[in-house]
DNA sequence: TTAAAAATTTAGTTTTGGCTAAAATAGGAA
DNA sequence: TTCCTATTTTAGCCAAAACTAAATTTTTAA
């Protein structure tokens, strides 16, 4: 039985893995609101059970067991956000952090008994994949800039909205649908990225505009 | 806010308050499963806190908001078996654990949202009264002699069940209904306790019988 | 290539809630 | 009243999870 500080440590290494597969100290404390020195002792005595692999100066990824804790995770935090919101009237933005706090209850009868009280719903309020019992959740295929990884090719799907600016910006640069595109990096100042487009590389992306365009990992 | 441990003292407190208005730090030890100095050192912090009253080498009693903390615990604790009992189908044996549990999320719109769901219950799935937002519960005027007060003027109201072998030891005990007594004392040892009836005192009655005997404090 | 900057780890503390062993106190029996 | 016993408290420690400050390693830039 891990604790709820644990449990923490493994859905943020897992989120911040979708965007970067190494997941550095700095980045784990920031995303947790603690200091990296506490992160460097977590991160030991959670390689120590078994959860992941870490490599000094390096950072960490989680372990196939690691994976399957946070998705279990994952899956009891948006269970209570749907219950929340479709049974008990809860706004969208009020699900949360009641979620948060009710995701670290343990009992598996209680998870599953929910599950099926709810009507094993796909997706929470977000609409965010629900995993089922396994692990398995309906892979969302597209995502967007921000949270594509690094160092993919990466196929331009689709836009999030569709304001007139931000169509004229997107053909102005060939960002049309169809493209590939690879990220090659992020930049913590401004959150920019920088991209290579069909061969010509070097140029930048404000946080902004990333988050419209979606791509598709191939 | 108050911890998960703090909340687990004032709720272990309350109830035994329930039959002797003064608890002792052993007997508070002996239900959390912890040790006496631990008790005494929590004590301390909760005292600190306002939520009780403390004398050394004596024991201690909830002050005003101390009982409506508990109650409110208790009201959430409630209010979560009546969920997994009437919603989930869990069976009224397993409710209690998770119940444990849920009690201690901390959101007051939660809390009121869960209730109206349900329809506001008054009773939960053991028939215990549901305190209301305001920490009101419909009293429950019976109690058997197990969970009476000492020292208190009690009448006889009934028969929790109805057997022959029951009610003969009864009649020659003279413990019919309408009679009154007080418990003069209660033995850890047997868990019997000592009676005091219409001016005999000093009779002695089993934990098995004690059970049987409805009672109403005047 | 080397020095400065940034990221990360180590060492030493703090807080919370628990523990054991020893000391203190209260209450009952002789 | 005095002594014994049971209860309770004090003192000193431990583990988890955080923190600060100092040391170390990696990365970057001159």
């Amino acid at each position: 039985m891990y604790s709820i500080a644990e449990e923490n440590y493994i859905k943020s290494i897992y989120h911040l893995q979708r965007s970067n597969d190494n997941v550095g100290t700095n980045e784990l404390a920031a995303d947790l609101k603690t200091k990296p020195a506490s992160v460097t002792d977590m991160i030991k005595k959670l390689q120590a059970k078994g959860l992941l692999q870490y490599e000094k100066y390096y950072g960490c990824q989680l372990t196939a067991s690691g994976k399957a804790l946070a998705l279990s995770i994952i899956r009891r935090h948006r269970l209570w956000e749907y219950f929340l919101s479709e049974k008990l009237g809860f706004g969208w933005e009020e699900v949360h952090d009641v979620a948060e706090q009710l995701e670290h209850i343990k009992s598996s009868l209680l998870t599953e008994k929910l599950d099926a009280y709810l009507g094993f719903p796909r997706f929470d309020p977000h609409g965010d994949p629900i995993p089922d019992k396994q692990g398995k959740m309906i892979s969302v295929e597209w995502q967007n800039l921000n949270e594509a990884p690094v160092g993919k090719t990466l196929k331009i799907m689709g836009v999030a909205s569709q304001t007139q600016e931000l169509l004229e910006m997107l053909s102005r640069k060939n960002l049309s649908i169809g493209a590939q595109l690879k990220i090659t990096q992020r930049f913590s100042f401004d959150q920019s990225i920088e991209i290579e487009l069909d061969g010509a590389s070097g140029f930048n992306i404000s946080e902004r505009l990333a988050g419209e365009v979606l791509v598709k990992t191939i």
